[in-house]
DNA sequence: CGAAATTTTGATCACGTTCAACTTCAGTGG
DNA sequence: CCACTGAAGTTGAACGTGATCAAAATTTCG
């Protein structure tokens, strides 16, 4: 695979996989510390290429830094349909590494930039420092809940609320790890791809980004998108975000104490 | 919550989820133990109650010991969409005792037993031992998994693909618990249900079904399916089975073996 | 600037929904 | 015992949504 490969340096260090974590755990320095050891390397892979290759076994957390990229599925019939556009904070290899063969394909969007761990090397660290398996857990049932939420927008959304739910989830992504204002945000993406994640044609979805134009609820320039009613967004949508809980934090044993 | 509460008393402990979690760990006798331990009480639920409700607070991990249930999401328009059927081995509470509300209820299809454990208690014991922290990872991979294949089922199928897929997936669930045979199957609801979880209308599922029981592929009797032609539903269903990883083992460090 | 990718618009048509009626069956009470 | 009830399965007809195909307009990029 092609890339740059460079190697971790700064003393401080502002990942967005961090700003996720943060939301449902408080990490010490000694844990943010032992996180960035694991990772092995960066590399920036440009637009189009295929990091996770369905049929192949893949066995790495990469995290992404910046960029976009989605998680697909090819059809023999030619059909692709994208099961999440994944966006910085994300997690290439959940849950493609977990399998003995990946059942998805993960392509970049745009270029982006991954910090790469290996699972083997994170699940070691599991076994020293729980806490580290939680999170990975509550990662993967976020990476869950998100696979959830489309299957009901495809289920039993009408293509106008799909898209409107859509936009309201990658904002909300976005706006989770600052990558996002409060109303707008860029949106880097083909309307092929956006077509491909919500179960539509492409002609059709487009009608649907013209109605949304058009009843005032948002407006496009330069593939960014701007909300202008919020509130009307989310009532059409049907929109209401999942928040995680926090990891519970539990009263260690008497003898745990003492030892 | 009805329902008849028991202890748990019996010396050999043999249900579904620890053949799902010996999919991809060993467990040793004294793990087994541990895990049973954490079993608060078993229930028993009737058919058609709901058992998480979309809005509330949960927070036990229900083991399902017998039964069916679905995770469903109710839209205000009336409409339904499944998010999945769960079968004996599977978690009610994953994802939704990871939230602060649950987003999606759970409604009993059949008169279920459950074997119920508090999250906190779970992971209070993966403090003490990650490799619980793990299997839980395990688990939850493995529901964005078969989220993520009802993704695909619903976005990019056709709908006699989708009806074949979704019952060569809850067979394969079904096998991997012990509760079917290589080629049959008890599916006792209603179509109804089915026709909520492929997103698809009563009636039109119902001519899906004859679809596959004129082609020869499927015989239904009593809620019974039976495969006739498995491989060639397979194929049409694009049926690709993922299998999960087992967990990696470690090495332990140089000092953790002095220790 | 030319070529390719992407967005937009239009016309047609098939698929799947909707609505309705009817059948079958299990359970229940007269 | 049979009529009654309700749930589930089955079938038919009509309609409408969204796919498909085609082409133009626009943008991006080499």
């Amino acid at each position: 695979m092609t890339g740059v490969v460079r190697k971790i340096s700064s003393a401080r260090w502002d990942s967005p996989i961090v700003a996720r974590l943060r939301q449902f755990i408080d990490l010490g320095a000694a844990e943010v510390d032992t996180l960035r050891a694991l990772i092995e390397c960066e590399l920036s892979v440009e637009r189009r290429r295929d990091l996770v290759v369905d049929g192949y076994e893949y066995s790495k957390l990469s995290f992404i830094k910046e960029g976009f990229a989605a998680r697909y599925k090819l059809l023999r019939n030619g059909r692709r349909q994208i099961i999440n556009v994944m966006v910085p904070g994300d997690i290439i290899g959940l849950p493609g590494s977990f399998l003995d063969q990946a059942t998805f394909s993960v392509i970049a969007l745009t270029d982006i930039k991954l910090e790469v761990c290996s699972l083997e090397g994170f699940v070691a660290v599991c076994h020293r420092q729980p806490r580290f398996g939680l999170m990975l857990t509550w990662l993967a049932v976020q990476e869950a809940m998100s696979y959830a939420d489309r299957v009901v927008d495809i289920g039993r959304r009408t293509p106008v609320e799909r898209l409107a739910h859509f936009l309201l989830e990658i904002h909300g992504r976005l706006v989770l790890v600052g990558a996002s204002t409060e109303t707008s945000f860029d949106l880097p993406i083909s309307q092929e791809v956006i077509s491909d994640a919500l179960g539509l044609s492409v002609p059709h979805l487009n009608r649907m980004f013209a109605k949304l134009r058009t009843e005032g609820l948002i407006t496009i320039t330069d593939r960014r998108i701007q909300f202008i009613g919020k509130k009307a967004l989310c009532l059409l949508a049907h929109f209401q975000p999942a928040r995680v809980a926090r990891i519970p934090t539990v009263q260690p044993l008497k003898h745990e104490l003492i030892a």
